[in-house]
DNA sequence: ATGAATACTTACCGGTCGGTAACATGTCAA
DNA sequence: TTGACATGTTACCGACCGGTAAGTATTCAT
């Protein structure tokens, strides 16, 4: 969900790619690692090897270009998930594992979710980041549930709350106690969570 | 956990209580409303109806002052619960229900969970707030799985890490997608985990 | 009454922030 | 060659930040 293809920050600036592209990449690495006000809009100009001019150019104010941020984290996530998701063509329950497997995707959220840590970065509900956030996180809610209901899992609505829910958690929980802590059960916990919502003699 | 008695932020400045205590506790109410970087120390120590150079006398810095209010957070949170747990002394399962309602309790937690919320919010690990916060996320883990033990249930461990990450799911969903979202549910959830936990036939 | 401790007031510091103005450069199409 | 346009550079603005200096008022035990 923060993955930004193989390339690194301190690439970025001579990455064959216009301003405004090099800009949101930069913007996104450093605002998931250092956090949306510790990052100045000089920082995220130099970081993109452009400068601050150029970057007003591109958009009107910092909070647009967080809300732009957000937007493009939830396009190559969506992006990346139609990459892969054909191969489980077919098979509901492949395809629902294959999901949570690449929500989940540990490795990426060393820093935990990007779009709920902005959130929280965020206290006013009118903020344009806010939308964007909320939106997505609506949408992912619910690519779950019809994914556990296409799988022909019980009760998929609540499932999907659960999942929801332990995956936020997962990922929150990062900051707080490590990632070594309770995060290490996330696996485990959803394979049992759908094997408990699978009915127990089908056709 | 982010609960100050009955007092508003409003009657803080004029409450009977030292300068330091107001401080705090004026401290507290607007970190956990607008966030650690929105808050001025000005603002603080207006709010607490004194001033800024009695703040600093009290507090060496900004950021130890976070650390004490965490502290004073967590603190505020265990003689909360030492003053209800009596009442189910003697009966595990009670109280560990208890315990879970009481660590969930969603009204005190519109904007979510006020320790996780900080340690989002300050990416440092050095940070003097970070040790607080990760220690006492530890030890309520730890209370939550000494419960389940005490009350019989199975793979205590397990379930414990289970209860930890909903309710840190819970409470950083509120940001995102409200609290008409999937956080109606946890009570449901929570229940159904216990359950699933109990052992078949106890002796 | 005195002294010590605590708290209040005012003013200030250096630094950084988001954002803008004015102008110089480069590129490419007509 | 010319002109349009995106980009780069430098300098600047007002506002706010965390933190400090210096002096005054209040309280209270002795």
């Amino acid at each position: 969900m923060n993955n930004i293809g193989t390339l690194a920050l301190e690439d970025i600036a001579k990455a064959d790619l216009p301003p405004k592209d090099r800009i949101v990449r930069a913007a996104r690495e450093l605002f998931y690692r250092s956090g949306l006000h510790s990052v100045g809009v000089d920082a995220i100009a130099e970081a993109a090897g452009t400068n601050k001019m150029t970057l007003y150019r591109h958009f009107d104010s910092k909070d647009l270009l967080i809300a732009e941020c957000m937007r493009q984290i939830c396009a190559d996530f969506l992006n990346a998930w139609e990459a892969v998701s054909p191969s489980c063509e077919g098979d509901p329950k492949r395809l629902l594992k294959l999901w949570l497997d690449f929500s989940f995707d540990q490795k990426t959220h060393s820093r935990g979710c990007a779009l709920a840590n902005a959130a929280v970065q965020l206290p006013d509900k009118d903020h344009p980041a806010k939308r964007v956030i909320e939106d997505n996180k609506r949408k992912f809610r619910e690519m779950t549930a019809q994914l556990c209901r296409n799988a022909g899992l019980e009760d998929p609505e609540l499932l999907a709350d659960e999942l929801f829910l332990l995956c936020e958690g997962a990922h929150v929980s990062v900051e707080s106690v490590g990632t070594e802590g309770p995060v290490q059960q996330v696996p485990r916990m959803i394979e049992n969570m759908v094997a408990r919502h699978t009915p127990r003699i089908s056709a």
